[in-house]
This record gives C-alpha cells, sequence and structure tokens, in this order.
DNA sequence: CCCTGCGTCCTCTCTCAGAGAACACAAATC
DNA sequence: GATTTGTGTTCTCTGAGAGAGGACGCAGGG
C-alpha cells in the first residue's frame, strides 16, 4: 500500500556486492568491521557477501584482513584478450613504443571514461606508471579527445552533462564551448595533443581508431615528460607516427575480421 | 520446519550474479534468454542482475547481447599494479624476456591453480598468445611444479586430493608419487621444467620466488616451442637464467619493502 | 589477567529476489 | 503485408533468504 516500493529496478544484494569489492579496491585490503563501517551494513550482512567472494575467488582473506583476488585479473584480461579490437591493437602499441621510443598506450571508452588497455613502455621516462584498466574522466587527455573527436554531437553532450568536466589538473579542460572548438580541430588535423591535462606535466599525442565491425572507438597515444618530448616534433613526427599507428591498425583490422 | 536450510553459508543473489558473469566469460557475449537458460533462472531474474551489472560497468549490452565491460580489466589491472611483489616482478620479468629472448612470465598461485600475473614477448615462437590472467591446475606447467615445491607437504596434499592432477595434454603429470618425487628433484636443483605438460610441443623452465613479508609465492619462467630451445641448454643457461631471475627479484623485494 | 578489539556464527523477521506471464519489438516466414 | 516466432523488457505477487542485532571465541596489549 502506502508506497509500492517493493520491486526496485536492481538487485540490491549485487549492489552491497559491488560496494564492498570496490571498497576493498580502493583501500587495498580491509577487515570486516572496517568494511561494515563504510558500506553501512551490518558486519554479519558484510561477512557473509566476503564468504561468498572468497569462495569464488573473487576475494582473499588474509588472516582477517581481505584484498582483490586474481579471479578478477582472469576476467579482466580475458575480456582483453579475447577482444579482436584489443588484440590488434596489441602489437600496434608494441610497434609504436619501441618507434618512437617512449610510452605507447591504447584507451577505449567506457561510457563517459577512458581506459588503458595496453600499456607499452612506461618504465622510461614517466614518475609512476599507469596501471592497467587505469580510468579517467575521458575529455582529460589526448586519447579521450580523440575517441570524443568521432563521437556523434549528442554522445558528446551527453558525457559532458553527465561529467561536467571535472578538473584533474589546472590544465585540464573544464569548458564545453572550449573542449567543442578543439574536437572541431582534432577532426579536421586528425591528432589530438593534451599538456598536463591529466597529470602534471605529462604530454601525450594521441589518434583515434575505429573499429570496423562492432562502433567501439579507441585512440592509440604516446605520452612522455613535457621536456622531454621536443616541442617542434610533436605536430611533426609524432603527431604522424600515432596517425600513421591509427590506419595500420585500422587497415589490418578490416583484413583480419 | 522440515529441515531448517533458512540462511545459507552464502549469499544467494551473489552467486547466481557469479553464474552470469561466469557464463559470459566463457562465452563472451550472450543474450538475456540464452543465459536464463543456462544458469537455469528465469528470464526475469537474469534481466535484473544484467541491468545491476550494467549500471555499475561490470556488463555491457550491446543491442541485446551482453559482454563483460572495462570495470573488469580496471579492478584486475589493480590488483596487480598495486601489489608490490607483482610490482618489483614486472621489470625482472621484462629483463628476462629479453636476456633469454623468449617469452617471459610471472605466475602467482591462486590455490589450486597457476595465473599468469605477467606476460612479456609473447608474440614470437608461441602459436597462440597466453591471455593476462589466464589459469591452469597448478600442477601443468614448470612454473606450477616450482611453486608447488616450495609448498608445506600439506598443502600439496591437499592441492592433490582437491584437483586429483587432471591431465591437460599426454604428457601432464597425472600421478601424485610421481609427482613428489619431481618436487623434490626441484627443490634440489632450484629449478623446476616441463615439456608439453600444459600445450602441447611447448616447453618451459621455472624458478620459485618468495615474497618476504607476506607467505605469497610465486614463480619466474621462460617458455619457448620445444624445437626451439635447444636441448643441452634447458639444464644450463635458461635454468641459470631463471634461478638469477628469481634470486635478484627476491633481494630487491627485501630492500623495497 | 582482565578488557577491548577483532572476526565469526547464531537466530529471527520483514524485505526483496525470483517465477511466470504479459508486453513490445524485431526479424523471418508465408 | 499479415503472421509467426523469436528476442529483450516490464509487470505483479509471494515465500525464501538478506540483513540486523546480538552472542561467542580469540587475539593482543595495558
Amino acid at each position: 500500500m502506502t508506497d509500492n516500493t517493493g520491486a526496485s529496478e536492481f538487485v540490491k544484494s549485487d549492489q552491497t556486492m559491488f560496494s564492498i569489492i570496490e571498497c576493498i579496491h580502493q583501500e587495498d585490503e580491509m577487515g570486516v568491521t572496517e568494511l561494515a563501517d563504510a558500506v553501512d551494513f551490518s558486519k554479519s550482512a558484510v561477512h557473509k557477501h566476503l564468504k561468498t567472494l572468497e569462495e569464488h575467488g573473487y576475494v582473499v582473506n588474509n588472516g582477517g584482513r581481505y584484498q582483490l583476488g586474481l579471479k578478477l585479473l582472469t576476467l579482466g584480461g580475458h575480456i582483453r584478450d579475447r577482444n579482436a579490437f584489443c588484440r590488434c591493437a596489441r602489437s600496434t602499441v608494441e610497434d609504436l613504443a619501441e618507434e618512437s621510443n617512449q610510452m605507447a598506450s591504447f584507451i577505449l571508452r567506457d561510457r563517459t571514461h577512458g581506459v588503458f588497455v595496453f600499456i607499452e613502455n612506461d618504465r622510461y621516462g614517466l614518475r609512476k606508471p599507469v596501471p592497467l584498466g587505469n580510468r579517467y574522466v575521458i575529455h582529460q587527455n589526448a586519447a579521450g579527445k580523440a575517441i570524443l573527436a568521432e563521437l556523434p554531437d549528442e554522445t558528446v553532450a551527453d558525457i559532458i552533462e553527465e561529467t561536467n568536466l571535472p578538473a584533474e589538473t589546472d590544465n585540464t579542460i573544464t569548458d564545453a564551448a572550449e573542449l567543442r572548438t578543439e574536437l572541431e580541430e582534432i577532426r579536421e588535423q586528425r591528432y589530438a595533443t593534451s599538456t598536463g591535462e591529466r597529470i602534471e606535466d605529462i604530454q601525450s599525442i594521441a589518434a583515434a581508431v575505429k573499429s570496423p565491425d562492432s562502433d567501439q572507438i579507441g585512440a592509440i597515444s604516446i605520452t612522455g615528460p613535457a621536456d622531454h618530448l621536443s616541442q617542434d616534433t610533436v605536430h611533426t613526427e609524432c603527431a604522424e607516427l600515432v596517425r600513421e599507428a591509427a590506419n595500420e591498425l585500422e587497415l589490418r583490422m578490416r583484413y583480419v575480421e
């Protein structure tokens, strides 16, 4: 009666389970009480979820401290290495890393975010390596902008509205109009650049790649410390390198499929 | 009354959710009806789970076909790149790949299974690349045996009992006694080898690595086609390479911590 | 040696997961 | 172009089970 809030659109237990997983993910490892506090559930409830997660290998119990299990790496690796788009991208990124002698990466869009799917050569030059699968709001670097430039205007509008273009550094683009004019420019020159927009003093050059079958769009990029990449080559050699890599990848995918 | 099966030890909704995830994982992509059939639940139930999964990015809906989402790569990558053991292992594996000019990898144990955590150089020589996070029953290759050799006897006994040493190829060790004598040998010579035990005609040489703080044990290995690795170097140069790499890693970890 | 913290295990209740059928929409079929 | 048969999605209703709250056992530290 009162209000018919009986059945929600989602499975509540799943959602509490995700809260638990994401909490552990943030903190690396947590105890039951700590977790129960963080997700605002009873200890018994959290404990039952943890036991279930542990049973399936998604979480490991290290003497009362719980941390995420390797099963997640298995799932994550699989979706990467089984997807034709990613599989093709891999060697292109490897080659690009070698040619450019910089960190090279392949980025895919996950709704409003960019996700690093392949990272090559991140040992050199960068202060700290980019973790595999790392996410950021998509407008915050060259690869993301390259992808945005290939999306229909309305999708871009949706993303802008949903994210509100949060800043990560002082140089992040936070103004919608500014972003749109830059996307226009990127569409024309077929590559994107960014300087310190996601991480201070890090510069990046990227080009978008469209998958032939599905409507997936990714980007290939090279990244390095801003003072490492000589500024006159960024818009010439570097731009040409990523554009070529993107072309090569698009072409190769057409024949593999 | 009848039987008091009211409260199970686990959260049932979580378990059905895992079934769904693991089903999609196997099939790469699935529809609702197909899934409902496979996990033996009603379409409505499966659908609600899928919507929940989608909401959180663990699954993406590609026009009615559901597949695993990049969120899983984010979680998986994170547990790898945030773990000190793994982070240290990375460059060791890279170096070993370069020195040996073979595929090099870092393997961790997840209960009864081995999991590929780092794979370097898998482009060359192997028929098909090893996907990141790939799992196998731990006795089925050199890396796994190297790890087993470092475990207490009772743990080994548990693993043998639980898995029953399934065969993957004709060469897989399936006899417990045979395995135990080989583990003894591995302990003495400080490295393990395998030939076609997990994949036909693939040979591998591995050495165990113990993490100083936690009781985690991993292994470093090099792998290649059996006819590629000259047989007299396997037990000399190759063995020495992996043993050195393992030593170097153990040493380095002691100072990083 | 008690005391305070933890992880774990009860037990009870009211919520919400799941079945089943109806609906909307597409692509094949005739 | 009407019909059939699939799909994904949405509804409603009910009893299984998720979650709260408390008891228990065990550790570490005052």
